[in-house]
RNA sequence: UCCUCAGUAGCUCAGUUGGUUAGAGCAUCUGACUGUUAAUCAGAGGGUCACUGGUUCGAGCCCAGUCUGAGGAGCCA
């Protein structure tokens, strides 16, 4: 007889018929009472022993954090806070645990630090906290994938080692086979990368969006979901080395297009968990709500979790150009008052993360879509406006995290693609394959890159992007 | 990378102007109890006070440096 998962298991009826379930123990009570859990939902199941008649030397092993399988018959509980109980016939013991052991460790049945338990990545899975937010992102990410396959989207996996270093979204890591203590020179004394691995510079991708253009020029619709690294030194609850990205293009769509489809693919996913993963967001709305009665009143989470996912599927985005914001915040109070740090003073200001913050939790107090940034301040792939000086870049803003997603209507016109890219100094030998898709049936085309982490810390209610990815890369630490 | 804060038992923390043998709760172990669900009651064990150096008769406490972590900033998704 194989296991049954006891999510299945507890939405049986208790007809006194006999199951089989493997899994971890969370407690054992009063010698009789296991609490055992096989990460198939949030919930324990009570498996009630007769220790009277069962081998002490089991009993000892009974212990928390040990793997045990149960057979028993499934029955109605009489005890409170649960519909069913397992009424044990035999317990096997598959893995032993040392409680002497376990409680070195985030096992042991008390409350941990986030902090303590990003120690310990490798066992904070069994936890409640992170079981919970690893299948809310399992089902964000397969909300993702349906999306875009329910319309239309080919999914694309760019390459990961890039050759191209004009890609310009930040540092990069070199992917190399040298040899680290014996580097070829060549006879200039610079580095003979003719000599390595690709015959030329590789790095780790930071995007995958221009290959992703040249295939949305074919495909049409698009988008790519996999690693992406930046070698940025950033010591942030918001910044990883290692991320997901999610970055659909799209062939004859304009940044009204853009801003549209982005809208709508997150209401879409944020809907989907709504509906798919309600016991662990309870979980998680009930971990936020216990965190914040020891928080200061003014950085509680102004809504409970569930209801601020809600709110973000029935409302409208607002969307507003960068020049309407800079005039909304140089008329705040704050910046009256020179509470800001950066005061905005004029128009092509680039905006903080204070400003930013103040658009979306004070001025609108809802998701903030920013369009039509200065030129200057974005991209280089961008597509230039007929005012010369702004360009069909968006970002949204999403209260507590910031920018989720960045994205723009990309420049179709060679000549205007050429001079900007001499403007900043890129070769056009770097990305000829680039400027070939400008070249032969150039269209109007747009598209977005959304991090992946960032939008789980949403849905989840984390704060810290280091606790929604299994094992966070992060400067000074790659371990696991 | 910059600014601020922190590091004392397995965990969370207290530790007075520098002064004798560094404490508490939880966890663990032993015993009792047994329809519990953060089980309860009694007892026990558990310390390189982050590291290195300095000041001092004497340092968990003061000074310098280093490491690690957190929050914020920049960069960005």
């Amino acid at each position: 007889m194989t296991h049954t998962k006891i999510v299945e298991v507890l939405s049986l009826d208790p007809v006194l018929q006999e199951v089989h379930i493997k899994g971890w123990v969370k407690a054992f009570r009063s010698n009789r009472f296991i609490a055992l859990n096989d990460g198939s939902t949030i919930n324990n199941i009570q498996c009630v022993v007769d220790f009277e008649n069962t081998d002490e030397a089991i009993l000892n092993e009974i212990t928390v954090g040990a793997a045990i399988a149960v057979k028993g018959i499934l029955k109605e509980s009489q005890g409170q806070g649960q519909n069913v109980e397992i009424e044990v016939q035999s317990v096997e013991i598959l893995g032993k645990a040392d409680p002497e052991e376990v409680k070195k460790t985030i096992l042991s049945p008390k409350r941990h630090s986030l902090e303590k338990l990003r120690e310990q990545a490798h066992l904070r899975v069994r936890t409640n906290t992170f079981s919970a937010i690893m299948r809310v992102r399992s089902k964000l990410s397969f909300a993702v994938h349906q999306y875009f396959q329910e319309n239309g989207f080919n999914y694309v996996n760019t390459p990961i080692i890039t050759g191209s270093d004009a890609e310009g979204a930040g540092e990069m890591f070199k992917v190399t086979n040298f040899d680290l203590k014996n580097i070829p020179l060549d006879e200039n004394g610079k580095i003979d990368y003719k000599k390595d691995f690709f015959g030329k510079e590789t790095n780790l991708t930071v995007s995958g969006q221009l290959e992703g253009e040249t295939y949305a020029l074919g495909l049409g619709q698009i988008y790519t979901f996999g690693p992406t690294f930046r070698a940025e030194n950033s010591n942030t609850s918001r910044h990883l080395a290692e991320f997901w990205m999610i970055e659909p293009e799209v062939a004859f769509c304009d940044l009204d297009g853009n801003m549209d489809l982005a809208e709508d693919f997150i209401k879409y996913v944020i809907n989907y968990v709504l509906e798919n993963c309600d016991d662990d967001l309870a979980f998680l709305e009930n971990r936020q709500a216990q965190e914040d009665k020891s928080k200061p009143e003014a950085e509680r989470a102004p809504m409970a979790l569930r209801e601020k996912l809600k709110f973000i599927t029935e409302n409208n985005f607002k969307r507003v150009s960068y020049t309407e914001a800079i005039d909304i915040l140089k008329n705040s109070k704050p910046n009256k008052k020179k509470k800001f740090n950066y005061v905005i003073e004029e128009w092509g200001a680039d905006l903080q993360s204070e400003h930013e913050r103040y658009l979306v939790e004070k001025h609108f107090q809802c998701p903030v879509i920013l369009f039509d940034y200065p030129a200057n301040i974005k991209a280089f792939y961008m597509r230039l406006n007929e005012d010369g000086k702004t360009v069909r870049a968006m970002d949204i803003l999403f209260p507590g995290i910031g920018e989720i997603v960045g994205g723009s209507q990309r420049e179709e016109r060679l000549e205007v693609l050429q001079e900007k890219m001499k403007a900043i100094g890129i070769d056009e030998k770097e990305l000829w394959w680039y400027l070939d898709t400008r070249r032969f049936g150039t269209c109007v085309h747009s598209g977005f890159g959304l991090g992946f982490e960032r939008l789980v810390l949403f849905a989840t209610g984390m704060t810290n992007i280091r606790d929604v990815i299994p094992y966070p890369r992060t400067p000074q630490n790659a371990e696991f």
